[in-house]
DNA sequence: ACGGTTTATGATAAATTTGTCCGAAAATTG
DNA sequence: CAATTTTCGGACAAATTTATCATAAACCGT
């Protein structure tokens, strides 16, 4: 919707990771065809994608048996923005909803106050939501992170319990 | 930032249509080189999206000397979403921000309600905002709309008054 | 040292989006 | 009817994003 593929395998596969490293505390790496076959993203795409967060040492890998990548810092310390900055350009956030390229608070586009909000509260979340964040209550299904029901409000559409207590 | 270039030209393309149009009630048509030069869009490109927008009859067209494009509706029943769905998919707008393919209320990726809010505020203003919103104490400038600074924030920032009384 | 395993890199291909061009069709004017 | 003007349609080209591959480099266990 918003962010690229690159950007959303980036983040699908640093939530795998972070969640992983949670419950495997002893294992130091994990292997990137591992994350890939498990989330099913295209393996040599996703490879790309983390010598760019290597790079920008958000990972660090190790080649040879034993070997993969782990998050190079605690979950606590790695937001959103810090992974869409590392595949992403991330000027399109600051770009006019409607392209006009001289959309500033002097000369703003009919459409950019209503979009202000939307983009104030968009950079909130990927400012300040981190891994440890989302991964927190969490749980692998199928091979992806599926955030508990929190609010109850689906498991009574739905008539059942969510067995969350 | 969330629509295509495609889309972009178009929103740009009806705003100055919709705006020219109530400040010349009395011409029928305008043509789309002239609105693509004053928005410096590419012509042919703008060209190929103004046949879509035709299709979808968010215009209306004429060939020949003194034809051109118009809206085809008034300016109060063209919403953006409208125009997003003449030239976009806008199967994106409800596609997983994370891009889980699977990421519904019953099985929701960690980001999902974070996201949720943001979504639906920017589904409220497409589907809500209309053409006649927009186009509203907007002033040509430079052969773009921009919208009066409203909340007068900006001016005192500016040491200067908005001239709007 | 060697063979197997895994990431790193650079080249390439496929797909999509963006942008361009040209000839036709249709309408107006004279 | 002829000339001009404009949209329409298909084809094409360029740029970007997404995806794949082959090979090199690093590491491990034996």
């Amino acid at each position: 919707m918003i962010f690229s593929r690159a950007a959303e395998y980036a983040i699908q596969a640093m939530l795998y990771l972070a969640k992983w490293h949670e419950t495997h505390p002893e294992e130091r790496y994990l292997q990137t065809r591992e994350i890939a076959e498990a989330q099913e993203i295209p393996y040599y795409f996703l490879a790309k994608i983390v010598q760019d967060l290597t790079r920008f040492e958000l990972l660090t890998s190790a080649k040879g048996p034993q070997g993969g990548i782990a998050l190079a810092r605690s979950p606590e310390e790695i937001r959103i923005l810090d992974i869409i900055a590392a595949v992403d350009s991330t000027q399109y956030l600051s770009r006019c909803v409607i392209g006009y390229p001289e959309c500033t608070p002097e000369t703003p586009c009919p459409l950019h106050y209503d979009w202000q909000k939307i983009k104030t509260q968009i950079f909130y979340i990927i400012e300040h939501v981190t891994l440890a964040d989302l991964i927190k209550d969490a749980q692998f299904q199928n091979g992806r992170l599926v955030a508990p029901l929190t609010f109850g409000v689906v498991s009574v559409e739905l008539g059942e319990s969510s067995g969350k207590s």
